[in-house]
DNA sequence: AATTACTATTGAAAATATCTATAGTTAGAG
DNA sequence: CTCTAACTATAGATATTTTCAATAGTAATT
């Protein structure tokens, strides 16, 4: 089925004439009367009747017609439909976050660039590094935000949009809990509740206090901050977390935190995207949300 | 919308490869990627993107791919739509006829063309000739098969396929019929009821005994036969039909016919159609089957 | 009979689709 | 880590298709 040929054969039907046809279409008479005999050949079948001077369809051509009208209007619910992608009236981010990145710093920027284009469907996967980037490799998601820690792959690209501390965390009822800072060697006589390895948190501090040559008694982890703060707060041990991830906690008092001297445990936190990725507007309008809203913060 | 572009991006998106989709497209590879990358351009979005050696359907590109299926399974049905119309699986004959032929001659013949073809659609207007040359010239019937009389206009071509006799009908209690001809003088005395002026067989019996210089009394004209051989039962007149309109009355003894020596009642059975009309083969079909079957009865 | 309106035909041009050959990449094998 | 195989992009050339202007032919109308 030539789509050139049933696009004239279209016009003729609905105008039931190949001069306001061709005027319709822009193109000239001749072209018309042309594509129509075309069609008529390669479908072996008349489709358009002339009795006098008039222009009907036979049976086939008013069931053709059919079909070409149906054709013809999903075409251009297509095009519009590619309209809205433009007007960012339709679309989707898919990206995927790290935990810190994904719970405490996220939600709230994603908020207002919904807020902004409330048509377009955001969709956040949180997970660790590992997991995150495997998405990125089978291009499940558009970008992510992690925070530093693993080797990156080599298909894989990053850039560094904001900087995130990580603190100790203790009980209000702690011993340490009226200092404002502590030194490595009082870590050693502590419990600590950490995330899992392969965490960026838990990659960074654990390699932080190597490379001091001390060592810490971890008696448990968890895959979750929200579980460990509430370890922490119920004294039964102390951890290392992001400081944006307490906020509320320190409001009300349930948990205190001090800085660790002489440890550097301020940490990157990278978009990541695949290196042969091209974003389409609205995920570099997303993108522009995050890296210009999260400093902010 | 490009249709072609479309197309090449479909088989693309099918496959997830420029290469299988070229294969199987029968073109070669070079060409698939330059037809999509034209849609990308006319359309001003990115459709598909390639991570490695990867082929994935951007969002756009999903949302794309689901009209241009729907497209294609379109395309696809409207030329299995013309195949069937080849095949006779659907069509349609629009046909017109004069009572005679209408009521006595063409049911049955359209009964057996329909039992041969029958997922064809037959739709029969009956009428009077003025009716249905007014439906041959707007062209809402495909041909008709009326009874000599009326001229045609000129946009019209007729051909005989096959001959009628009128004969004189009468009640079995009528002194005629014990007869089986009489003579043109014993109609002066007798009580008519006949069709309509602007009917065939009107006509031709009218002219018929205007050249014979004979006056008859017309007591009553209806416009349908049935109606009229009721009323010749009864006795209440005597009239002059079809010779092929009476065969199960007169089986039943209900009705006696005779001929009417020195007048030439028979007439001709055209079939007629607008001079510009090409039949479909499914309507020659059909008049292949009218014009061999009316002769055998 | 002349005019107008519409469609078909013709021959030429422009645009498009298509090819082959080949270059450039990537993924996987050794 | 290099080599090979598989895939896509590019370039240049050809074939096909679309399109046009000019004009002829045909019907309907004045």
């Amino acid at each position: 089925m030539n789509f050139t040929h049933l696009r004239s054969f279209y016009y003729v039907g609905k105008y039931l004439s190949f001069s306001e046809a061709a005027k319709n279409l822009y193109i000239s008479q001749p072209t018309v009367s042309i594509q129509v005999r075309r069609l008529e050949e390669e479908l072996q079948v008349k489709l358009i009747e002339q009795l006098g001077k008039k222009v009907y369809l036979t049976d086939a051509g008013k069931r053709l017609y059919s079909y070409a009208t149906e054709i013809f209007k999903l075409a251009k619910e297509a095009n519009l439909m590619i309209n809205d992608i433009s007007d960012f009236n339709i679309g989707q981010v898919l990206l995927g976050a790290g935990t810190t990145a994904g719970i405490y710093l996220l939600p709230e920027l994603l908020g207002s660039f919904k807020a902004d284009y409330p048509k377009v469907e955001i969709k956040l996967q949180i997970g660790n590094s590992k997991h995150i980037t495997q998405r990125l490799l089978d291009n499940e998601i558009d970008f992510a935000v992690i925070g530093e820690g693993l080797d990156l792959d080599l298909d894989l690209r990053s850039q560094s949009i904001t900087k995130d501390e990580l603190v100790l965390i203790v009980s209000p009822n702690h011993p340490l809990a009226i200092k404002t800072e502590v030194s490595i060697l009082d870590l050693c006589n502590e419990t600590f509740i950490l995330r899992e390895r392969g965490s960026s948190s838990r990659e960074i501090f654990e390699n932080s206090i190597i490379k001091n040559n001390v060592k810490i008694n971890v008696a448990m982890e968890f895959n979750c901050v929200e579980a460990i703060k509430k370890a922490v707060s119920a004294n039964l041990g102390v951890s290392v977390v992001s400081n944006s991830s307490f906020k509320l906690e320190k409001q009300q008092n349930v948990i205190a935190s001090l800085k660790i001297k002489d440890l550097d445990l301020v940490r990157n936190i990278y978009l990541v995207y695949h290196k042969d990725k091209e974003f389409a507007n609205v995920i570099k309008n997303c993108i522009k949300y995050i890296s210009l809203g999260i400093d902010i913060k």
